[in-house]
DNA sequence: CGGGCTCTTGACACAAGTCAAATCGCGTGG
DNA sequence: CCACGCGATTTGACTTGTGTCAAGAGCCCG
């Protein structure tokens, strides 16, 4: 039997912004059930206007873009509190894929009651456009470090976001996150070579900044790593609604 | 006095979603009024908290962020019928500014009553969601085009975005359309240096598949543009709201 | 034990950045 | 009306970051 909403498991942390009661309820009406898959399914494929909006429950994953040439563009990396088909739920179709990379156990809403989220819930509705805006704004984040900076510059960047973000789900134990992807997931997110991405992961490790192996990211110094990839070491993380 | 949204010059493009009667109304009510900027204007400052949404009447401006060494990612140009500000309403603050590149022509809307057009009017809520999911995309696309183009095919590709997106909005006349940005602004915009760019761009005139200068736009090979561009040529552009 | 992924490393090629200088265009002021 | 100055555009020479190719090592799973 799945979770209600207001036991759910990842509400509570600090990252989230609080609920009323009453959302809760409405969510729970909303919410159609759960849903688990293995690592390596592919949850949402671009160009499909799948039924589904999902909210990330556990497990890590990604979202992509294929290009003409086979080559293909990771858009961002999903993690638990991530929703899920938006875009399917608002434009027509999906834009990319979205595949698990461990198993992922999602939260499953009914995309016809999307309007009656509008409708009913205005707060909710609001959420949901604060949510578009924060992807947003993540994604002009990315942009810019495609843009502007160098290898080693955007996986230190990279690496802070994953470290911030891990803490702030509770996802960092001992130093330790577990990050489920390969190199070659990172390269395509950042848009290098693999075999460049391996030896600048090798700097990092030599320089004793950072080291990513057997899928644990350990950040040696987060000082080092904020001042590479241009980040301030003090800036808050920005709080994001749930759905 | 300020046009009504009933009679706005741009409502009408193909470009836009149609809007019942009942909304055209409820924007006159929203509306605010317009503002006149002149080019160099910065519309909207990053980290500011600005009290004001617009949508883009007329003119040309680009959205940018700047990094701490002081290189600029320009996210993207801004056209007629876009929405700015749309940030600073849902979240705390801007999470870039805006600059405008030629005189600009605003509507501007009361940020206060943001909220009312989610407690009274969730057809609207849901095409503030939409256009929020819209530009989620575009940034999508600009991100894989960072990631995974050389310098011609990018330079290539945002033309031909410039191209269609221009015709959709009827400022192609005699297949040249006005593009008032420097080279600067579209090498921060495709993460390359201005000496490179100027460079592909004098390899797209010398191969006769278009050409910039003068600040006009002229597309002599669409077929080669959209080729180079990784881009289908008979692929339908997508519909949005105007807001 | 073998096959297929990852990960790692070295050698080399090439796209793109930096530096520098000349030219062009345009608005301002003498 | 012309001289000046400033920003944008061009071009060449050189440097360097990153990609490609190739091959080996490690590892997991059947």
């Amino acid at each position: 039997m799945a979770t209600l909403c207001r036991n759910c498991p990842i509400r509570k942390r600090r990252i989230f912004a609080p609920m009323t009661r009453r959302e809760v309820a409405f969510m729970e009406r909303f919410k159609a059930g759960e849903m688990s898959v293995d690592a390596g399914t592919t949850l949402l494929i671009e160009g499909s206007n799948s039924p589904q909006l999902f909210t990330v429950l556990s497990g890590m994953g990604l979202r992509y873009k294929t290009m003409p040439e086979g080559r293909r563009q990771v858009v961002n990396f999903v993690l638990p509190g991530d929703f899920v088909g938006l875009q399917a739920g608002v434009m027509r179709e999906m834009q990319h894929s979205v595949e698990a990379s461990t198993p992922m156990r999602l939260c499953v809403f009914r995309r016809d009651e999307l309007w009656s989220l509008f409708r009913d819930h205005p707060e909710r509705a609001f959420d949901l456009t604060w949510l578009a805006a924060v992807e947003e704004h993540f994604l002009g984040e990315s942009l810019a470090a495609l843009g502007q900076l160098d290898a080693i510059e955007r996986i230190a960047r990279a690496f802070v976001k994953f470290h911030d973000h891990g803490q702030a789900l509770d996802l960092v134990t001992g130093g330790e996150m577990r990050l489920p992807y390969t190199q070659q997931d990172l390269a395509d997110a950042l848009g290098l070579s693999v075999v460049h991405t391996n030896k600048t992961l090798r700097k990092l490790r030599d320089q004793q900044v950072a080291s990513w192996q057997n899928g644990k990211l350990r950040v040696l110094s987060y000082e080092r790593l904020c001042d590479l990839g241009q980040l301030d070491p003090e800036r808050v993380p920005l709080q994001r609604p749930l759905i």
